[in-house]
DNA sequence: CGTATTTGACCCGCGC
DNA sequence: GCGCGGGTCAAATACG
């Protein structure tokens, strides 16, 4: 499937500069004629971004087909009733679709943050037994248990760079791939990201001894742009394991800066503030020019 | 000595 | 009401 033309240039700047001020129907015509130059880049551009939403539609459709698929062999393997009641919950994109209060005991319930649930599969070395996975933030361990359905224990994190942060995470490999690791997300941040993942590798070469974790081909794909949030969380076994060449990487980001751009072009304040921004240069070139 | 991890015990929801 | 099983606690232990 084909995610972006890379050969894709386009010239969306207003050239302001052009415009003579000795003559103003000099001024004029070439304002005019930038003006059809950037109706015709917005035509082009209309075009593209259609073509990004068709390609991005499409490849939810192939996703949720998908894991339509996946999920069902998956509860064939689980027959806990329990089980499947967690699993109902979540849906491809790792999201809770209906109300997740069946998930979360209410044992020290919080209700100050709503338990946003996502799972990430994230591939590691088979052998490496480690359940420790860098994702930017501070986990500390606080429980190991062995459940039924799967032979390798299941590991207890909580977030532990905030006092306050009420984000868990629970980490086990997955019963059909060892080499596997499911990672359980619940809840929100309510700090940013600490640290990146190349400074997570130096601080812990501080200190070998401790918190040997597995280098994993972490695949966050979660964004977010400022205002209303638009989240592309596109976390799934089978696509994070598509993704882990290089070449596949580059399209994971290109991916996400297409939904960014999508998103910021949909956005119509986005467009206010940008034709404000052009408005107001255009002004403040013309006052200049015309004291 | 301080901090993080381990691990057995306990708690509690859910199904029967 | 009872037992199962997942989740959490906290004392013990390990490590720098």
């Amino acid at each position: 499937m084909e995610l972006v033309e890379p050969t894709c240039v386009v010239d969306t700047s207003l050239n302001l500069n052009v415009i003579p001020s000795s003559s103003t129907e000099l001024a004029a015509e070439v304002l005019v004629q930038e003006l059809r130059r950037l109706s015709s880049e917005n035509k082009r551009l209309t075009k593209k971004l259609n073509h990004m939403c068709e390609n991005y539609v499409a490849m939810q459709k192939h996703l949720s087909q998908f894991s339509h698929v996946h999920f069902e062999n998956e509860l064939a393997l689980t027959p806990s009733p329990r089980k499947r009641k967690v699993e109902d919950c979540i849906n491809l994109f790792g999201v809770p679709e209906s109300s997740d209060d069946t998930f979360k005991r209410p044992k020290h319930n919080n209700n100050t943050s709503p338990n946003k649930i996502s799972k990430v599969f994230i591939r590691t070395d088979a052998s490496d037994t480690s359940l420790y996975v860098k994702d930017g933030y501070q986990w500390r361990k606080y429980g190991q248990k062995v459940t039924r359905d799967n032979p390798s224990p299941r590991a207890y994190f909580k977030c532990s760079y905030a006092p306050g942060c009420p984000v868990k995470k629970k980490v086990q490999r997955s019963v059909e791939d060892p080499s596997v690791l499911v990672t359980t997300y619940e809840g929100e941040h309510n700090h940013a990201q600490q640290e990146a993942e190349i400074s997570m590798s130096s601080r812990q070469s501080e200190s070998p001894g401790r918190s040997v974790a597995a280098k994993p081909s972490v695949m966050n794909l979660q964004s977010r742009v400022g205002g209303p949030s638009v989240t592309v969380d596109l976390v799934h076994s089978k696509l994070v394991e598509n993704f882990n060449g290089q070449s596949q990487k580059s399209s994971i980001q290109q991916f996400i800066v297409q939904q960014m751009a999508t998103s910021l072009t949909r956005d119509p304040n986005f467009t206010a503030a940008l034709a404000t921004a052009i408005s107001g240069k255009f002004l403040h070139h013309t006052s200049t020019d015309n004291p």
